[in-house]
DNA sequence: CGGTTTTGACCCGCGC
DNA sequence: GCGCGGGTCAAAACCG
């Protein structure tokens, strides 16, 4: 599959994913999906690694969500309406029209986090606000999105992910009843608040990871879906994903599996081991969204929607993915090591967990089960788990 | 000791 | 100007 891709990503100069890709960095409040002339090729390094993470890393949840059979893409569909309805997110949501076709995006965000990053980093740094999402019928909605409604203090971008939340009523809570899953970044609570129309609270973070970052991040149950959880990514990380997490006295302490040697080692993106049970626990729910919202100033979402370029871009999609299998996370690693050591997943993964080795492919595969990146995607409710596991 | 979470107070933008 | 609601601050407590 991933050969296939890649293969694609080496032959086509224009039109192709790539180009998609590449486009994140070329879009103007006003420009919509097109070629740019660059050879296509594997993904160059983040241009601004040290920049925005929305236009061109990904972050790491994303990418982290990406890899694993999250989605049951099997079932998965693209749907393409011209209905503009509102969002969880409070934005408007254009749905793309049913292609009767297994989702491209499904099958991207099971590809790389790379890719996964760079599809929501491109689909992010539209102009539109941007969906990916995967809604509770298993259809994946690609959405633009044109806030509303939403009271801005300050032009800001924003990024919204919508992910299905570990079980709050039986996940290990932390103080306040919110169990949040953790990325790779370090993040600080620094507030909490009730928000109106909402019985849950909204709780506000801040990137610990490096001092002088602004990034931040809201996290809230949605509202009409106490089951998912709406993190909101505002600002931008100014430093390179940490390779361990600074942060681990506080962010422990809630846990009431403390005692437990994952209470102490979960923070550490290195520490893979304990999420065989997560794994499939996020292989079951094919009922998960995630919904990518880059938000920018007000935009004529209505003109891109009817662009003719939306066509070439799913076709693209199609083309390159008809061939893929949807649950290929080892063989996207084992890929993966071919690549340059430029990517920033390769901040992550240690190297031998990349697969650089093809002689050991198979034999690490098994291990690479237990290993999956997903397991990065630290629900802190890690004790949990089994009863996350009931309750689906 | 250095990191976190918690939580009430404060600040700010917006609508009336 | 005032009130409301959301976002942030900062002190206290907690954790490894």
């Amino acid at each position: 599959m991933c050969d296939y891709f890649w293969q694609r990503m080496d032959q086509n100069n224009q039109g192709d994913l790539s180009d998609i890709f590449r486009n994140s960095s070329s879009h103007t409040s006003n420009d919509t999906w097109h070629p740019l002339p660059e050879p296509a090729g594997a993904f160059a390094p983040p241009s601004n690694l040290f920049g925005d993470p929305f236009a061109e890393i990904g972050d790491p949840l994303l990418g982290e969500l990406a890899t694993t059979n999250y989605f049951n893409s099997s079932e998965t569909t693209i749907v393409k309406t011209n209905t503009v309805r509102s969002d969880d997110c409070g934005a408007q949501k254009m749905l793309l029209e049913e292609e009767g076709k297994s989702s491209i995006f499904s099958r991207m965000l099971q590809i790389s986090p790379v890719i996964a990053g760079k599809m929501s980093a491109e689909i992010g740094s539209s102009p539109l606000m941007a969906t990916v999402a995967g809604d509770s019928s298993g259809c994946l909605q690609i959405s633009s999105t044109r806030v509303q409604g939403i009271k801005r203090r300050k032009s800001q971008v924003k990024k919204v992910v919508c992910i299905p939340a570990p079980a709050a009523a039986s996940g290990r809570p932390s103080g306040t009843g919110e169990v949040v899953p953790s990325d790779l970044w370090a993040w600080r609570k620094y507030g909490q608040k009730p928000i109106k129309g909402s019985p849950y609270p909204r709780g506000y973070y801040r990137c610990s990871s490096s001092k002088g970052c602004s990034a931040r991040k809201q996290v809230e149950r949605s509202r009409t879906d106490p089951n998912m959880l709406v993190i909101t990514y505002t600002s931008e990380h100014n430093h390179p994903w940490p390779t361990q997490r600074n942060a681990l006295a506080g962010s422990t302490r809630s846990h009431p599996s403390k005692g437990n040697n994952a209470s102490t080692s979960k923070n550490s993106p290195h520490n893979l081991n304990q999420s065989t049970n997560i794994k499939e626990e996020h292989k079951e729910c094919s009922s998960s969204t995630i919904q990518l919202v880059k938000e920018e100033e007000a935009y004529e979402m209505e003109k891109a929607l009817v662009d003719p370029q939306d066509h070439d871009f799913d076709q693209v999609f199609d083309e390159s993915f008809m061939m893929s299998d949807s649950n290929q996370p080892d063989d996207f690693f084992a890929d993966l090591a071919e690549l340059e050591s430029s990517d920033p997943m390769n901040l992550i993964f240690p190297k031998g967990f990349m697969g650089d080795d093809h002689d050991k492919l198979d034999e690490e595969r098994e291990r690479n089960k237990a290993l999956d990146p997903f397991n990065m995607f630290d629900w802190e409710g890690g004790s949990s788990i089994e009863e996350t596991k009931r309750g689906l």
